[in-house]
DNA sequence: TGGCCAACTGCGAGCTGCATGCGTTAGCGT
DNA sequence: ACGCTAACGCATGCAGCTCGCAGTTGGCCA
């Protein structure tokens, strides 16, 4: 997997350790690993898989420091949490403008473009002075091959439709 | 001022009370108490908020009781809750179809009837074939009074694209 | 090239928000 | 009134973070 490749081969890594920089920050090795292991990973990992992930070949590196790393390119807006339900929060690099569909049901992550409720934002912010933060925006329901299952009735004012 | 109001005032709290006890549940007295405290509480409450209410008045009612009353409560369809944020789940009676823009600059809740994200759960549906659950359906953003302020700008794509 | 200082790290205790097991209490149908 | 059992109170436990502290280290400036 990984194990042969260099940390240095994704040009993002170096992009995101200068935008750490950028404002007072340092580029530490454990920032380095963490931000290496968030590029190869998966989509959305909760600061606990990255952990195990990071931690499987640098068992050195505390759990605290990965939450404070993510903490800091949270706030330097390189990645994004959101809180997707009851479990904890998920993260994700901030690259694309797009919001989350969180079933309820089996848990899958569909990601939808930000066009998606381009018009729904406008309305949010034209009736009600909102303006809406893309990141964060999670919406629970329930996904296609879930909402066809008879497990569990639709609860609730269900949306017209 | 609810000191010299009996608890029986509400006709809902009947209403509620017999929904619980429709599914073999039952009627407790401190079911009621707690009932009441939601009836007369704000709109929005933290299951923690609504235990402080009760236990200023009932110091002998658990503090495990209040989260399995709502639990039950929530399994009736009576209440619903939702995670807005960080905090911890808000509560709220299950009366109106609504969604919540939670500010996330000053923590102000806004509700919004369901009809105006009715055309947006509709593209939901007919795009990605998710079903919205209205309950759990937060917003996050600004409120108008926060994003006029000059403090943080929005954020957007900032990796390499 | 070396020194300085603050940012950062690791460790671990602690906190919040909630869940759960257990023995006891008390609705409620009969 | 009786008995079944849901619900209660208490205590304890767990997940997911958060924070204080002492030691380390990166980056800047002379």
């Amino acid at each position: 997997m990984t194990g042969a490749r260099r940390d240095g081969d994704d040009p993002r890594l170096e992009a995101i350790l200068t935008a750490l920089c950028a404002d007072g920050g340092r580029a530490t090795v454990q920032r380095r690993i963490v931000v290496s292991a968030l590029l190869a990973g998966p989509r959305h990992v909760t600061a606990e898989e990255l952990a195990a992930t990071v931690q499987a070949r640098h068992p050195d590196i505390a759990t605290s420091t990965i939450y404070r790393t993510l903490e800091a390119l949270d706030r330097q807006g390189v990645v994004q949490h959101a809180h997707l339900g009851h479990g904890p929060a998920v993260y994700h690099l901030n690259d694309t403008d797009h919001l989350h569909l969180v079933c309820e049901s089996c848990g899958h992550v569909i990601e939808v473009p930000g066009s998606a409720y381009e018009a729904f934002a406008r309305l949010l912010a034209e009736d009600y002075g909102f303006r809406v933060a893309p990141h964060h925006f999670a919406v629970q329901g329930r996904c296609g091959a879930c909402a066809a299952e008879p497990g569990l009735p639709q609860r609730g004012g269900a949306v017209g439709a």
